[in-house]
DNA sequence: ATGGCGTCCGAGGGACGA
């Protein structure tokens, strides 16, 4: 069983680069973000087409998620993480026996907006709402618009106090780990440099500059199903993609316990010996 | 660098993203 986080940037915009996506990659359960459409407009069909269920809390214009399984989903909650939130960016629901929580944390804008004071009250609600189910077996996975440590940055200096890496926004990051979460990339690959989101601007992928700010959260009670991780950065360098890659949790299969990834590993960065 | 790019709404340029 895989989980898969994607910021899509639009899911009407990035239809055909999604679909195409899902047919090489055929997540088990796909949460996406930045839908940027009311429920009525996501593009269910092509997506029950292909097996999966499609359970959707969008808005219009900003924000919106999507849960989507080709496992049954139960227990659907929208709304996260409080009731009467004016912005779409949370939905869960039972999967292949775990609770799969997918949030679009808000970015924060300028620190001196009030979008920031937003955002952390925002991380505050996350975690008093995470609490009762982290003792579960959990994944939270989305944007969470964080980059947890300077090794998550391209250029820990430049960012240093910026919005996505501010001390107060990590120290929210560092609350729910301590409800008995992990940062299952970090966890997996203790010092590697992988970033999941790169700016269009400046040929910032070209480059390989970007942050780690996708990330799955896995409960203790999970851990131990936990195979591998992946960021799937070749379809980041495709032609009209989005500017986040696709990152991708493999978890061993509950019943069984065979050991076998249903995707296929993406294709490896191609580093650039010139620069 | 009030810069760079992309998307939405709506019909021009502003809001927003990260």
């Amino acid at each position: 069983m895989n989980i898969t986080t994607y910021n899509v940037n639009s899911v009407r915009k990035r239809l055909e680069r999604v679909l195409e996506w899902v047919d090489e990659r055929k997540p088990d359960v796909l949460c996406l973000q930045e839908i940027k459409c009311v429920d009525e407009e996501f593009p269910r069909q092509p997506f029950l087409d292909r097996g999966y269920q499609v359970e959707s809390f969008g808005q219009k214009t900003y924000n919106g998620v999507a849960l989507l399984s080709r496992l049954p989903m139960t227990e659907v909650q929208r709304d996260l993480p409080w009731s009467g939130d004016s912005q779409s960016r949370g939905i869960a629901a039972q999967v292949g026996g775990l609770w799969v929580v997918n949030l679009y944390v808000p970015n924060g804008g300028e620190l001196s907006s009030e979008k920031y004071p937003y955002k952390l009250e925002w991380l505050t609600k996350l975690e008093a709402w995470l609490r009762p189910l982290a003792g579960q077996p959990l994944v939270v996975c989305g944007d969470f618009n964080i980059a947890p440590a300077d090794a998550d940055c391209y250029d820990a200096e430049k960012w240093r106090g910026q919005v996505l890496c501010t001390d107060a926004e990590r120290s929210r990051f560092q609350a729910c780990l301590a409800l008995g979460l992990s940062d299952a990339y970090r966890r997996l690959r203790p010092s590697q440099r992988q970033f999941t989101w790169w700016d269009y601007r400046g040929n910032q992928f070209g480059s390989n500059q970007g942050l780690r700010i996708d990330h799955h959260l896995v409960s203790e009670a999970l851990w131990p199903r936990v195979l591998d991780i992946s960021v799937d950065e070749e379809a980041r360098g495709r032609t009209e993609a989005s500017d986040h890659a696709a990152v991708t949790l493999h978890l061993q299969d509950f019943v069984g316990g065979e050991s076998k990834l249903s995707m296929p590993p993406p294709a490896a960065r191609q580093v650039g010996l010139f620069g």
